[in-house]
DNA sequence: TTGAAAGCGCTAACAG
DNA sequence: CTGTTAGCGCTTTCAA
């Protein structure tokens, strides 16, 4: 009982028309008389024909699919990243193709691969291999191979890769918060979490050390606190190593993005700390989990919606050869919560 | 500048085959000469080829995609689940579309479209159209008109919709709860959040009535209390309509799900109450906002690796026209974190 | 084992 | 405005 499969020819038999014609009006790209034009759409939804986007896609020069890897999407920035892309690309008549990467170098070369024989119209990379503080050759490889034939887009930095980057200004961001911070009379600000191999936390600590000599105040070392990762056990694993090792404590502790603030709220309330009375805690990115977490962090964000309407617009330029700028930048702001008490 | 695109004929002539060999060489259906698959296996690795995925889906059966919709990507629970299935999926050498409908009803049709546009092999929805306790007729029509040609499966339900189920099993959730809650002493429990028009809902209000029945504790109405939604700010606006209406407090609150959970202790917190030493609150669903959560949450959850396998297993043995059963159940476990008291 | 050839369903010249 | 006709790149008979 094969259910025999309805293509723009059995619309066109039975319309009394040819099979171009039909595409014509799927496609819109051409007249067609509306005689026949209202013919071929009756038939259309009388069959309730839905055009093979395979076939599509490998007679014309798109397939309109886009595609785009994170690291995982269980972290709300990157969750909220996609979401806006995804919706982005829906108004622009493109399909999103979301993979997660989840730290594993195979399965950033591994989509890549994938995207390419899907013939997606361009890429697009969060996270991964891109925020690395120092490129990995094989890997620049991969995506300068397939860069090739299909446009990358980044958000962080890949050397000598030919891709597109739109990046968030990290410095920027750290230079809101510290004089937020230094305005409401925080001297002892600390910096806790990342990894110096990772370019956007290379960068904040960078400007936190300028900001600091810009405001005359000295660097305390112990003060940069490293984390392993990027999640909540990493925040509060750094802040009780950072408590073990008994320093005095900071007034003010920057956390390097809201995942990891969490965890570091969550440490200093198991050691009877109140937040922000006895120390304030700010962070990066202004996820939801900023909303969240109690009290309601105080943070410098990003514009989403914009972020992810720059990526997929730039991404269409690109496939469309109008050359889009290499590099653009999103602009950050503070968002001013609960979590950070003032001090003067 | 026209990178010329290589094809399995590039291939082929090089090589001095047929492009047919090529192509056995390729999809491994059939035997090839040894020398002859060394010779076209060297090629591909010169050229770096990759077929072309849509000129295979066009000509073969499979495409080897498989379709998944959730309602929002930045909610934990689709999140983490859409990384199980996305792991499984991989697995067995399939590739997984995600898509958000974002609480729309044209976008769940609308992906539907798209991914029957696609010629995914399987589509899997979870949340959404599917979650309500009265299925839209007119949903179930479009999800019919496409399962004629591309197995559909659901988490949840859809009345009269030709698909396969693969469901949370609520009722022994709830049990689950109640009876940890009764054997610690609990016996003023409320239970909060979800609307009445959600079928998961709903089970769990039937099963909690059932409980507080066996165990001889008379039900009170108001101790049921309705939530908007299932974010983290229904279920703070959840508590503090409770307290307004200035009820006895619960001694337990039971939240549908740790979104809401998070907006009840919050809303608790901000009103003096210390959890647990005042109210214990649980949850349903185990994802990782129950261990950021302060305190961690106790609550019943599911093995989503076990849940994601499933699902997709289910799905492939659909496609492969092997009948797996029509409706499936996933069972939960109680994870006992810091949010609940002891009373005896 | 291997090659030739016929599709898969659509778009895009090219004529008319 | 419309039909004819090539492909797009791959798989899959069918013969050899």
């Amino acid at each position: 009982m094969e259910k025999e499969t309805i293509s723009i020819y059995t619309i066109a038999k039975e319309a009394g028309v040819s099979p171009a014609t039909v595409s014509r009006v799927l496609t819109g790209n051409a007249k067609v008389s509306e005689e026949k034009k209202s013919k071929v759409e009756a038939l259309i939804r009388k069959y309730d024909f839905r055009p093979n986007a395979l076939a599509r896609g490998l007679s014309s020069v798109e397939t309109k699919m886009i595609g785009l890897m994170v690291s995982d999407i269980r972290n709300p920035f990157y969750a909220t990243m996609a979401v806006e892309c995804e919706k982005a690309a829906n108004e622009n008549g493109y399909l999103l193709l979301l993979c997660n990467s989840l730290g594993s170098n195979e399965m950033e070369v591994s989509y890549l691969e994938k995207f390419s024989g899907q013939r997606v119209d361009a890429i697009i990379q969060i996270g991964g291999k891109v925020d690395e503080l120092v490129s990995d050759t094989s890997y620049v490889e991969n995506i300068n191979r397939v860069a090739n034939t299909t446009p990358i887009l980044i958000t962080g930095k890949l050397d000598g890769a030919d891709c597109y980057q739109v990046n968030i200004d990290e410095g920027q961001s750290m230079e809101l918060l510290m004089q937020f911070l230094i305005e409401n009379g925080h001297q002892d600000i600390a910096l806790m979490g990342g990894r110096d191999n990772v370019k956007s936390t290379l960068d904040k600590r960078l400007r936190y050390r300028q900001m600091l000599r810009k405001y005359g105040i000295s660097v305390r070392e112990e003060y940069i606190v490293d984390g392993s990762s990027y999640d909540i056990e990493s925040g509060s694993a750094a802040m009780y190593r950072f408590i073990r090792e008994d320093h005095p404590m900071p007034s003010a502790i920057i956390a390097i993005n809201d995942f990891t603030a969490v965890g570091i709220v969550r440490a200093l309330r198991e050691q009877g700390m109140r937040i922000p009375e006895d120390v304030s805690v700010v962070s990066f990115d202004n996820t939801y989990i900023a909303e969240t977490c109690m009290p309601r962090l105080t943070c410098v964000g990003y514009d989403y919606k914009l972020f992810g309407k720059l990526l997929i617009e730039t991404a269409i330029k690109a496939i469309h050869n109008e050359e889009p700028p290499r590099v653009q930048m999103v602009k950050s702001g503070l968002v001013i919560r609960d979590s950070c008490k003032q001090l003067k």
